[in-house]
DNA sequence: GCCAAATTAATGTCAGACATTTAGAATTTT
DNA sequence: AAAATTCTAAATGTCTGACATTAATTTGGC
């Protein structure tokens, strides 16, 4: 575990000789790092010091730290979950702060999501179809909160999205698909424009059930359409009143 | 900020609270937080933990730190490029950790380039197509390492997935190809499957210079089989040997 | 009026101590 | 002898206080 003492402070360089070990595969999942005081020793520095490259590490999930008489810091092992929630975090900041517009978002999440429709048309379980049909119900019902049709919208792509039987295929488009969620939030739906969505998903639905993996990929070019019409709909209405 | 007492240590309930505030927009970006000890005083905890739960922070590159008069820990404009490497670090530990299979990876990965095959035929320019030439060019090279030939592999796939001209796709895709190298980098391609794999490029390569969007998809669905078999014939081999 | 030195405010690091948690060993009890 | 309890040790979590380092600002001298 060398370190480069050019590179920012001493704790940042702690930290990235142990990730780097990780990585390499010098550590083991569930391989206990030395107690902080030995890294403390090791790397010739003070045990604060290596607390904050600990909690560096442990932010990213790297490492786990359990207290007591056999505990210490342990290589961990990322679940599926946890990298969900990072990679949908830095997804989501990442567009709220760089004025990413919302059709370039919106042409990046289809276009994902389209990569799923032949595998989730062949694959897809009942309990898929069920929850997709579940979530258009939800959205039929009359008197939902914006923010609800969104979060039901976002439910039934994940349910396509899972249809695909593919975890790493669903982790990477949890983050194209929730972290587009704020954006969504923007545009305001009339009870007009949600009709025409909800027999969108039921079209798109109806694919699925039948199978039919290049239906499915119409009508999510179909929703992306609509979707872009009526963000630029909403976003000219607001240039006007200003 | 509020502080929930249950989860955790102290140090992770402010970086949890802090984190919070900046993606409700409670903290805007460049905006200062308080200084350490003005923190230490509101949470009631001494600087060390306030500290610690900075670093996590700094870890995500939620903020920055800088020090001197004027300095101070302020919210983070996140980059696309530190996006990208969160996600190909945690997309790489990810698949390394949890015994994902190659064919699924795989699969994964395709389903995801073949998302921007049409885009890609439509926008790219002369300096994508250039890119992709120079790297067929470099794996056509004799002698090259089994490391150097995927590198370049890697680097003719994002020149493909650049050509959409999409930032938000090319960040989403560059988890899921570079993720993808160190398990390619257990099989060994022998020089007549680099014949082959080199093919299909300048297959692909000649689709997206004629615009060719769904010669482009078929191009990368040829290239997932070969690759899929070629892996199956590594592994198959490697279970004899045992 | 301009340049250089002192000031100042902030983070970075260190040292030592105490608190808390937990596993395992030692002890006591049944 | 076995089981429950207590004790102990090792580790992380936290606190206090101090000093080092950095960089903007102010002040002083020319």
């Amino acid at each position: 575990m060398k370190i480069d003492p050019t590179t920012g402070g001493l704790s940042a360089q702690i930290a990235t000789s142990i990730r780097d070990a990780i990585i390499a595969g010098d550590l083991l999942v569930d391989q206990r790092l030395p107690s902080e005081a030995e890294l403390a020793e090791q790397f010739n520095v003070s045990r604060p010091t290596v607390r904050e490259a600990l909690k560096r590490l442990a932010a990213q999930s790297l490492i786990r730290t359990q207290r007591g008489a056999t505990g210490g810091a342990f290589v961990n092992r990322i679940t599926f979950p946890e990298a969900y929630a990072q990679q949908i975090t830095t997804s989501t900041l990442l567009l709220s702060m760089n004025d990413v517009s919302f059709g370039t978002a919106c042409e990046a999440r289809f276009a994902l999501e389209r990569s799923c429709a032949t595998l989730s048309a062949a694959r897809r379980t009942a309990d898929h179809l069920a929850a997709m049909r579940a979530e258009i119900h939800r959205q039929s019902q009359p008197g939902l909160t914006d923010e609800a049709f969104c979060a039901s919208d976002v439910s039934f792509h994940r349910a396509l999205v899972d249809g695909a039987c593919n975890p790493v295929l669903s982790y990477q488009l949890a983050g194209a698909v929730e972290a587009m969620q704020p954006l969504m939030n923007m545009v305001t739906f009339s009870s007009r424009d949600r009709a025409r969505i909800v027999a969108m998903h039921i079209a798109i639905a109806d694919a699925v059930e039948a199978q039919d993996g290049a239906a499915v990929a119409s009508g999510l070019i179909d929703l992306e359409k609509e979707t872009q019409m009526l963000a630029e709909g909403v976003f000219a209405e607001r240039a006007a009143q200003n």
